[in-house]
RNA sequence: GCCGUCUUAGCUCAGUGGUAGAGCACUCGCUUCACACGCGAUAGGCCACAAGUUCGAAUCUUGUAGACGGCACCA
C-alpha cells in the first residue's frame, strides 16, 4: 500500500467523524463492561448567538482529550454537549431582525409572538456551535444533547425557583440596582463591567440653606440626580458643618425643601464633605436614606430618560442632556460653584457596554447564603472542586465566595424562562409550578404572572444535573434513563454520571457559572457537580490581547483547521501550558502541521514496507499491561496454534528476564520498547495531573527523534531488505506494533490522523480493544490505551544505545566541522571498555550506516597516524584516520574548544567539591554523582590534550 | 485601595532547590531509496533587578521596576 507523500488533513477529517458518531462510539451504551467505572464531562453550553472562536476549541480540545483518554481506558464515558439560551443576546438578535425586517418592536407583535420568533430563530441558527464542534473532532454524545430551555430543563428551572421560594431564600424585593437602559432590564453585579473615563467632570452644586444666605456646596458626577435628593448629608464630627445639621436646605430647580442631616457614611476629608443624597438612585444614598426615613424619589423612566418627578422642566429629557441642563440651570441662578475635569471608572453593561444607572426598583433576589456555606465547606472539608491551576484560582473562588451578596435573578426580557410567579389584583404573590396551581392557591382568583423571566446563569447553574434528567419533582420517574442489559436494574444518567469528573472552562465564569453549579447542585442533589475544574487559558491575538471584534485581532479555528488541518490545531492548542495565557501564533500550529505530517510518513515508510509483518496484538501485550487483555490473547493465541512471526516475540520478550534480553533482541528494539514504555507512563501521567502540554512533548519528542529519527534509522535496512525472510518479517512486526502503540497515546490529541492511519496498518482490529468494546467495529478510538509498564523501561538499554548515539554524533561532528563530503567514507577507530567494545561491536552495521562510516576497529587504545581528527564521549574515545583531507589548524581549534568548554563544567565541580560544607551536607548521591562526573571530565580532557599535543 | 499572576535564547513559550530546554528564526552542510512540512552539524541566555534563607537559588522569602488580571471604592 502507498500513501500520498504528504497529509492532507481534510480527506481524513471527512470520513472518521460521521462514521464515529452513526456507529455509537461517543454514547456510553457502547461499553459493554457491567462493572465499567463511569467517566463525565458536561460541557460548558455555548450561547446559541455563538460561533465558535479559540477559547473553545481550546477548550473543546482538552475536554476530547480526557474522554477520548478515559475512554480508551474503559471507563463508561459521557461528554454531554448542549447550548445555553442566552437571554440577552438571543433578544437582541430577534429585536434587531424585527426592526430590520419588519420595522416593528417587539411590543408591535406582543409577547406570544416574540417568544415564537426567538424560538424560530434559535432553530435557525442556534446550531452553528454544534455543526462547527462536529469538524473539531469533538467525541460528545450528541443523543443526549440539551438546551437549557428543555421541558425538563425549564421543567427543573421552576422547582428549584419554587423550592427556594418556599423555603425563603427567593425573595421580591425593592432594592438599588443595576439597570441597562438600552437593554431596559437589570443586571447582575456580574454582569457589570468597569470603564475609565479620562473625560469625566465633577460638578460642584451650591444649595442654598433655608432661611440664611449661606450654602452648602456639594460635589456629583451626575447632576441630573439632584432632581431626586432629599437630604444632604455631612459628617457629624465635621467641624465645619456642625450647626448646619438640622438646617433645611431649599432644593434648587425644584419646590422641595430637604434637611441636612449627620451619617457618618460621609468622609469629611473627601471633597467639600458634603454630599447630596439621592436614596432612589444610588446604593450607598439608599442605605443613607433608609437610616434616615427618607423620602425615595424616582426621577428617572426605564429608558433613561427623566420623568414627571424631575419636574416639567425635565420631564422626557434624556440623563444626559438632563445633566447638562442642570448644570446651566444652576449657572444661571449663580449656584454653579465650579465644574472639574475628574477621571472616572464607570459601570458599563458588559454586552452593550451601555452606561448602567443604579436605580431603585423592585426585583427576584436569591439569597446566598446557606449556599454560600454550602460551598464554602466543600472547599474546606474536601478540597472541592480541586482547581487546576489551583493557583491562584482557588483563593480567589474562595475570597468571592466570602464576600457574596444576593443575586439578582430577575431580568425584563421575554427570552428565558418567566418567572413562576402570579399575582392577583390586589398584587398578592403565588408561586406555583404552573398557572393551575397557583390558582388553585389562590383561592380561585384570576391571576396574572409575572412578566420577568429569569437571569440565564440561573438555569445555567442546574447545568450539572438537568442535564442528566433531574427535574425535581417528587417521587419522578427520572426522565432519560440510562438502561444496560449487563446490570440488574436501571440506573439513571443522574446516578451513574454525577458527580462529573471534570469541568473545563475560562477564568470569566468561574463566578457566574461554576460557583452557582457547585451550590446549586449541593443543594438539590446532595452530590457534588464536578471533583475538578480546570482553568484554561485565554487565547490572546497575534498582538498579545485578548481577541475581540473591536480590535479586529481575531483567529478564526476554522481558518486554522482549514489551513493546517485540525489535528495540528488540536495538539497545538493542548501544548499550551495549563492555564497559562497564549499569544497566538501560526508558527506553533505549523510545527505541529509538520508533526503530523512527519507520523504520516514514518507510516508511509512502515506500509512501503510492511508485506509479511502486521500489526501483532502479541507484540502489544507486552506494552499494555492488562491483565485481563493478557489472559484473553493467550487464549487466543491457544486458539489459533499458529505459527506467526510476532509469536516468537511475545513468547520471548515477555519471558526472559530483563538482563538476559540483551542476548536475544537487538539493541535497537530493546531501547524503543524501553522509551515507548517511559513515554507511555508519562503521558499517562501528565494527562491524570491535567498537564496537557507535557503529554504533547513527551510525545512529540518520543516519535520524532526516538521512532524515526533512531528508530526507523537503526533498522532501516532490516525493514527494506529485498529478500523476504523470516527475520524481515519479524522486524516489519515490531516496527509495525511500536507504530500502532504510538498512534494509539497519540489518539485523544490527533483523533483524524491516527484514525486515518491506525486503518491502513495491516493486522489491526477490533481485537485490539479495550475489553468492553469487543464487539465493536474497529476503530482506533477503542483501542486500548497504553499505560507503560516500568518492567519495560530497560535502564541498560538506554544507557548503550546513548552510548552509541554519541558516538555517531561525534562522527557526524568530526565530518561537518571538517568539511567532509559524504562520499568519501572512512574508517573510524574505538577505544573504550570491553563492555562497551561489545555494544559497538553488536551494532556495526548500524553504527557504520549512521555515521557512513566505513568501517570500525575496537580496541582498548587508539593506535591512528598522527593526521587523525579525534573526539571522546562519556563511554568512549574515538579517532578517524583523516590523511590529506585534515586541517589541522581546524582540528587543533575543534580540540581546544572542547577542551575549554570540559575545563569550564571542571572548574565548577572542583569548586564546589573543595567546598567542605557542601561535601558534608548534600546528600552523599548527590557528592558521589559529581565526584565520578569529575574523574570522567578529568580522563576526557586528559585524552583530548594527548591529542591536541600529538598534532604540535 | 486590597489580592494575585507574569518577567528565561532574536521571537513564541516550557521547566526544576543540585551542570539552562523546545519550536521557529539565524549560521554551515546535504537532490542520504518515508518525509525539504525533510536530514545532519553548529551558534545563541548573569533565567527583570536587589537583598536574604541555603553547602548550593533561575527555582524558596522579602523588596524594587515593568506588563497584566481580579475585587472593592469612586460625593
Amino acid at each position: 500500500m502507498e500513501l500520498a507523500k504528504a497529509y492532507d488533513p481534510k480527506a481524513a477529517e471527512e470520513d472518521h467523524y460521521k462514521r464515529w458518531e452513526e456507529s455509537g462510539f461517543f454514547t456510553p451504551e457502547i461499553n459493554q463492561d457491567p462493572a465499567a467505572e463511569p467517566f463525565s464531562i458536561v460541557i460548558p453550553p455555548p450561547n446559541v448567538t455563538g460561533s465558535l472562536h479559540m477559547g473553545h476549541a481550546l477548550q473543546h480540545t482538552i475536554m476530547d482529550a480526557l474522554t477520548r483518554w478515559k475512554r480508551m481506558q474503559g471507563f463508561r464515558t459521557l461528554w454531554l454537549p448542549g447550548t445555553d439560551h442566552a437571554g440577552i443576546s438571543v433578544q437582541r438578535k430577534v429585536v434587531e431582525q424585527l426592526k430590520k425586517e419588519e420595522h416593528k418592536s417587539p411590543l408591535d407583535i406582543g409577547r406570544e409572538e416574540f417568544v415564537r420568533r426567538a424560538w424560530k430563530w434559535k432553530e435557525l441558527y442556534g446550531n452553528t456551535i454544534t455543526e462547527q464542534m462536529r469538524r473539531e473532532g469533538a467525541s460528545v454524545d450528541w443523543t443526549r444533547q440539551r438546551f437549557t430551555m428543555d421541558d425538563s430543563l425549564s421543567l427543573a428551572v421552576r422547582n428549584v425557583f419554587c423550592t427556594l421560594y418556599e423555603e425563603g431564600q427567593i425573595y421580591r424585593g425593592l432594592r438599588i440596582v443595576n439597570w441597562c437602559p438600552k437593554d431596559k432590564t437589570v443586571l447582575s453585579d456580574l454582569e457589570v463591567k468597569e470603564e475609565t473615563k479620562k473625560d469625566g467632570k465633577l460638578t460642584y452644586l451650591k444649595y442654598p440653606v433655608k432661611g440664611t444666605d449661606k450654602t452648602i456646596t456639594v460635589a456629583t458626577t451626575r447632576p441630573e440626580t439632584m432632581l431626586g435628593d432629599t437630604a444632604v448629608a455631612v459628617n457629624g464630627n465635621d467641624e465645619r458643618y456642625k450647626d448646619l445639621v438640622g438646617e433645611t436646605v431649599l432644593l434648587p430647580l425644584t419646590t422641595r425643601e430637604i434637611p441636612i442631616i449627620a451619617d457618618e457614611y460621609v468622609d469629611a476629608e473627601f471633597g467639600t464633605g458634603a454630599v447630596k443624597i439621592t436614596p432612589a438612585h444610588d446604593p450607598n444614598d439608599y442605605l443613607v436614606g433608609q437610616r434616615h426615613e427618607l423620602q425615595q424619589i424616582l426621577v428617572m423612566n426605564m429608558d433613561g430618560t427623566m420623568n414627571a418627578e424631575a419636574g416639567p422642566e425635565f420631564d422626557g429629557l434624556d440623563r444626559f442632556v438632563a445633566r447638562e441642563k442642570v448644570v446651566e440651570e444652576f449657572e444661571k441662578l449663580g449656584l454653579l460653584e465650579k465644574v472639574d475635569d475628574y477621571e472616572i471608572t464607570l459601570p458599563v453593561c458588559e454586552r452593550c457596554k451601555t452606561i448602567v444607572e443604579p436605580i431603585l426598583s423592585e426585583q427576584w433576589f436569591v439569597k446566598m447564603d446557606e449556599m454560600r456555606d454550602l460551598a464554602l465547606e466543600l472547599m474546606r472539608s474536601g478540597g472541592v472542586p480541586h482547581f487546576s491551576p489551583q493557583v491562584p484560582h482557588e483563593k480567589v473562588y474562595t475570597a468571592w465566595l466570602e464576600n457574596l451578596k444576593d443575586w439578582t435573578i430577575s431580568r425584563q426580557l421575554w427570552w428565558g424562562h418567566q418567572i413562576p410567579a402570579w399575582y392577583d389584583e390586589d398584587g398578592n404573590i403565588f408561586v406555583a409550578r404552573s398557572e393551575e396551581e397557583a390558582i388553585a392557591k389562590s383561592g380561585g382568583k384570576s391571576l396574572t404572572q409575572d412578566s420577568d423571566v429569569l437571569d440565564t446563569w440561573f438555569s445555567s447553574g442546574l447545568w450539572a444535573f438537568s442535564t442528566f434528567g433531574w427535574t425535581g419533582d417528587k417521587g419522578e420517574k427520572q426522565l432519560i434513563a440510562y438502561s444496560s442489559q449487563l446490570t440488574d436494574g436501571i440506573q439513571t444518567d443522574l446516578e451513574t454520571f454525577l458527580p462529573t469528573d471534570v469541568l473545563v472552562t475560562g477564568r470569566d465564569i468561574i463566578f457566574l457559572w461554576v460557583s452557582r453549579m457547585v451550590m446549586l447542585t449541593k443543594k438539590f442533589t446532595g452530590q457534588n457537580a464536578f471533583e475538578d475544574v480546570v482553568i484554561t487559558g485565554t487565547v490572546l491575538g497575534k498582538d498579545g490581547k485578548p481577541m475581540s471584534k473591536s480590535r479586529n485581532n481575531g483567529v478564526d479555528p476554522i481558518e486554522m483547521f482549514d489551513k493546517f488541518g485540525v489535528d495540528a490545531t488540536r495538539i497545538y492548542l493542548a501544548s499550551i501550558a495549563t492555564g497559562a495565557d497564549i499569544r497566538w501564533n501560526d508558527v506553533g500550529v505549523e510545527t505541529y502541521r509538520n508533526f503530523a505530517n512527519k507520523i504520516w510518513n514514518a507510516t508511509r515508510f512502515c506500509l512501503m514496507n510492511s508485506d509479511g509483518g502486521r500489526v501483532s496484538e502479541f507484540a502489544l501485550a507486552i506494552i499494555t499491561p492488562d491483565p485481563k487483555r493478557q489472559a484473553y490473547m493467550k487464549e487466543e493465541q491457544t486458539r489459533r496454534q499458529s505459527q506467526t512471526p510476532e509469536r516468537d516475540w511475545y513468547e520471548i520478550y515477555s519471558e526472559i528476564a530483563i538482563e538476559e534480553r540483551a542476548n536475544v533482541y537487538s539493541l535497537a528494539e530493546r531501547w524503543i520498547i524501553s522509551r515507548l514504555n517511559r513515554t507511555a507512563i508519562g503521558v499517562h501521567r501528565a494527562l491524570e495531573t491535567y498537564q496537557f502540554h507535557e503529554a504533547v512533548q513527551l510525545l512529540y519528542h518520543f516519535f520524532w527523534d526516538d521512532f524515526c529519527d533512531w528508530y526507523i534509522e537503526l533498522v532501516k535496512d532490516d525493514i527494506t531488505a529485498e529478500q523476504a525472510s523470516r527475520e524481515r518479517d519479524i522486524s516489519r512486526t515490531r516496527i509495525l506494533s511500536v507504530l500502532e502503540e504510538s498512534l494509539r497515546l497519540l489518539h485523544p490529541f490527533m483523533p483524524f490522523l491516527t484514525e486515518e492511519l491506525w486503518q491502513k496498518l495491516p493486522g489491526t482490529g477490533s481485537y485490539l480493544h479495550n475489553s468492553a468494546y469487543e464487539d465493536a467495529e474497529k476503530t482506533i478510538m477503542l483501542t486500548q490505551f497504553p499505560t507503560g509498564s516500568t518492567g519495560l523501561v530497560d535502564k541498560a538499554a538506554e544507557v548503550e544505545m546513548g552510548a552509541v548515539i554519541d558516538l555517531i554524533k561525534k562522527v557526524r561532528n568530526i565530518r561537518a566541522e571538517m568539511n567532509i563530503s559524504t562520499s568519501i567514507k572512512f574508517a573510524v577507530y574505538i577505544a573504550a571498555s570491553s563492555a562497551m567494545q561489545q555494544v559497538f561491536a553488536a551494532n556495526e552495521p548500524q553504527i557504520l550506516k549512521l555515521a557512513k562510516a566505513e568501517s570500525l576497529v575496537i580496541g582498548d587504545t587508539l593506535d591512528v597516524p598522527k593526521a587523525s581528527a579525534k573526539a571522546v564521549t562519556n563511554d568512549a574515545s574515538l579517532a578517524i584516520p583523516l590523511e590529506g583531507l585534515i586541517d589541522f589548524e581546524k582540528e587543533r581549534e575543534r580540540l581546544s574548544n572542547q577542551i575549554a568548554k570540559l575545563t569550564e563544567e571542571k572548574t565548577r565541580l572542583d569548586g564546589q567539591l573543595s567546598n567542605a560544607s557542601f561535601v558534608e551536607r548534600a546528600p552523599v548521591e548527590k557528592v558521589q554523582e559529581l565526584r565520578d562526573r569529575q574523574i570522567e571530565l578529568e580522563n576526557q580532557i586528559g585524552t583530548l590534550r594527548n591529542n591536541l599535543n600529538s598534532l604540535e
